[in-house]
DNA sequence: CTTGACTCTCCCCTACAGGGGAGGCTTTAG
DNA sequence: CTAAAGCCTCCCCTGTAGGGGAGAGTCAAG
């Protein structure tokens, strides 16, 4: 099948099948000699392991990675679950930074409904948020 | 002063100072003959607010925006209210996602641990991430 | 007077996952 | 045969906060 049948089925668009080409995740299986990308049933359900990959995080040049130790002849597994386990580790990190900096946010609402607009110093731009000058 | 001691001062680059220059947020005061930027005191306490207001999450485009607001004599302390509240639902949001795909790879992991990689599918690439096929 | 440090503007580069469009073939239907 | 639709490559664009470097002008000290 061509890349528009291709991309219909998958639900896609086709520069986004061109662009998994060029970076390597999701091959053509030929060319015909006109040039045009020709690819086989599987595409579809390499295309899904993609998005599904993709879903849960990972990055599409990880993705190339484990599609690679796969075309390899390796079984990625051991790759993929070392991967996502670093990557719910980085989410741990990450989550943490982004609830401190929501509380943060949410006590300078509160504090800043206290304090009186007319008393705001202009060199400071605005009181609520403080510089530490 | 000139951006050379003011970027040593407020112990950033000079990249950095003239960007600010660009986009607004920080200007000089005026320009030498020969073009130099020329800085009073006060950039010091303006760019302590710039880095402030990045640091509970605001992005250069707001702090324009609040910066605007003073410069043209307002209090910008209502917007800045609005600002943060809705920064902080944002994050809620965001962090919400965040938990749940972490979840997610915890789950995926625990059960990655029990599933034999011999047993692998070739044509899904690897079946601890399943393309739904 | 010259050298070295400082400054200026202008332009390209980064990550991420594509989107938009130009200009030119190829294929398919009528 | 012709027109429309599909496909090709190539190049620029998105957002964020600057970084790197070129080429040229400026300022202070020796």
């Amino acid at each position: 099948m061509r890349i528009g049948e291709l991309a219909e089925r998958a639900g896609t668009s086709v520069k986004t099948i061109r662009y998994y080409d060029r970076i390597g995740v999701l091959r053509p299986a030929e060319r015909s000699e006109s040039g045009y990308r020709l690819y086989g049933v599987d595409a579809l359900d390499r295309y899904r392991f993609v998005r599904a990959a993709q879903a849960v995080g990972l990055r599409l040049g990880e993705i190339r990675e484990i599609i690679a130790l796969r075309d390899g002849g390796e079984t990625p597994c051991g790759f993929v679950v070392d991967l996502i386990g670093r990557r719910a580790a980085e989410l741990d990190v990450r989550i943490a930074e982004l609830v401190a900096l929501r509380d943060e946010l949410r006590s300078l609402d509160r504090r800043a409904r206290r304090l009186d607009p007319r008393r705001c110093d202009p060199r400071l731009v605005c009181h609520v948020i403080d510089g530490g000058a």
